[in-house]
DNA sequence: TCTATTGTCCAGAATAAACGGACGAATTAG
DNA sequence: CTAATTCGTCCGTTTATTCTGGACAATAGA
């Protein structure tokens, strides 16, 4: 074990850069993180140094535009993540419905990409690639959820418990832990109105080469707690998930990858 | 001064992972780095524990998705890249060329945003957002070191100089501050197949409401040398830049933003 | 099955980071 | 326009951490 306390620190700081919150000073930082003032200047113009923050002239900091580039050696580095793209494209093509891909790190929910429903009536909120949220009142966040031991579950929405988002908003811990063992018998995961009134989703997971779950698709509708999703929509969103797994796990560009890039970047 | 040391390593690590080298394990990372074993193994495991790395199963390490969401963050939270996209839409429609956003950070030209022209012939190999070239030979880059000292200008090509990317490219340092010089006085940067051979740019500088340079605009098209730009090309690129300039030093959303946001949050 | 390489862990030794205060500059309030 | 507050920056001492090399078990390869 033994976690660097720099590089936690330094973590800590990062995190308090958010949607909300932009741009912070040296004594805001070290006021929130309730650490002195040298050492706030410390980090943060440690963390500029780096890259991962920029300084702005009036002394305040922001994000890095570095961390863009790092973004896309991440996205170009995720070779699945263009296999379920042409899939998601094609499950669009069926059912004119919004169709989203995401990961599951860190304990949250984090969108990888999106085709947005060509129907009028499609769900156009989707959330933009990096979108965070936290993983239990989702489909695609439950059935990634799903796979994982209930310890590590409880970590997700630990301290704040299971926030409702809508009135079916599952909140309580027992009735969750029965419907992830449920979702993990089925292999997929619905969401009737648990996550906005008046959309119903169904995910399945993406399996690796290895059988782990790494990635999940799910597609979106309007739709009531009763109508639900059809079969048939189940279905296809099932088959487009078991197709893209197949395909990760039969082209041997992915089965191979790592290793091989492991070994030419051994021989330096 | 004074930089955290253990923070300039965990920057050292990130800086491993590129496109060529997307995964690292351990004692790969000690050698190139010149670390004992267990000093990388720290480094990488608390870079794990903030979010930034991602362990695989196989104890070797990638970028973690958390990098997403910051650079989603980022975009949100850039927000003259609105307008210069609606900008950039404008222009497309004009000359159906290619037309690109970028900044400056680190040395280094990071793309922020693109329109492709729609003209079958336009340039069509745009870089995404992310990515990250040196500005040296670019009308982008050049037309952003026109506006710092020259010490900070050298900087940003050391140790390898002025790499030549076509045989129209500048490698001679006198020549290239003498020509940074002459865009200063101007206001705009050319690139006349000094990036690409047979691709001709045009690029104009985006002010805030400070009179700081924090990005520009570009104009792509297929051009011989001789060929070059037009002057109502370049002008109309000039007038856009201009336009966006305008935009947010007049918007009071952007002049008092900072401010305002610095006032809510300190009342923290 | 045997070998080489990997990630992990531990305890002493060496060094960096944490801290509080002082300074000048910038901003706000009167 | 002036005064007072708040800001980012810097420095020297105290304190705690990180660094290092080796031993271990697990894994992958022959």
């Amino acid at each position: 074990m033994a976690i660097l306390g720099t590089v936690s620190q330094a973590g800590a700081v990062l995190d308090l850069f958010n949607l909300q919150h932009p741009e912070w000073g040296v004594r805001q930082v070290a006021r929130t993180l309730e650490i002195p003032k040298s050492n706030a200047h410390q980090l943060l113009s440690s963390l500029e140094s780096i890259g991962l923050l920029h300084r702005m002239v009036t002394g305040r900091y922001r994000l890095g535009f570095k961390i863009l580039t790092l973004g896309q050696y991440l996205l170009t580095n995720t070779p699945w993540r263009d296999v379920a793209h042409r899939a998601l494209v094609k499950l669009e093509a069926l059912f004119s419905q919004t169709v989203q891909l995401a990961v599951l790190d860190g304990g949250r929910l984090i969108y990888v990409d999106k085709v947005l429903g060509s129907n009028p009536q499609a769900l156009k909120s989707a959330h933009n690639i990096g979108s965070a949220v936290s993983p239990h009142a989702n489909a695609l966040g439950r059935v990634l959820l799903a796979s994982k031991s209930w310890r590590v579950v409880l970590s997700t929405f630990q301290p704040s418990g299971l926030i409702a988002h809508t009135l079916f908003t599952i909140t309580d811990q027992s009735v969750f832990k029965t419907e992830l063992e449920q979702i993990a018998r089925q292999g997929f995961a619905l969401d009737l109105e648990e996550s906005m009134l008046g959309v119903c989703c169904v995910a399945a997971p993406i399996h690796n080469h290895n059988g782990d779950i790494i990635a999940a698709i799910s597609l979106s509708l309007h739709s009531s707690r009763n109508e639900g999703i059809s079969d048939f929509q189940r279905d296809q969103v099932l088959q487009t998930a078991a197709l893209i797994s197949r395909s990760i796990a039969f082209d041997p560009e992915f089965v191979s990858e790592n290793r091989t890039q492991a070994r030419l970047a051994g021989r330096n």
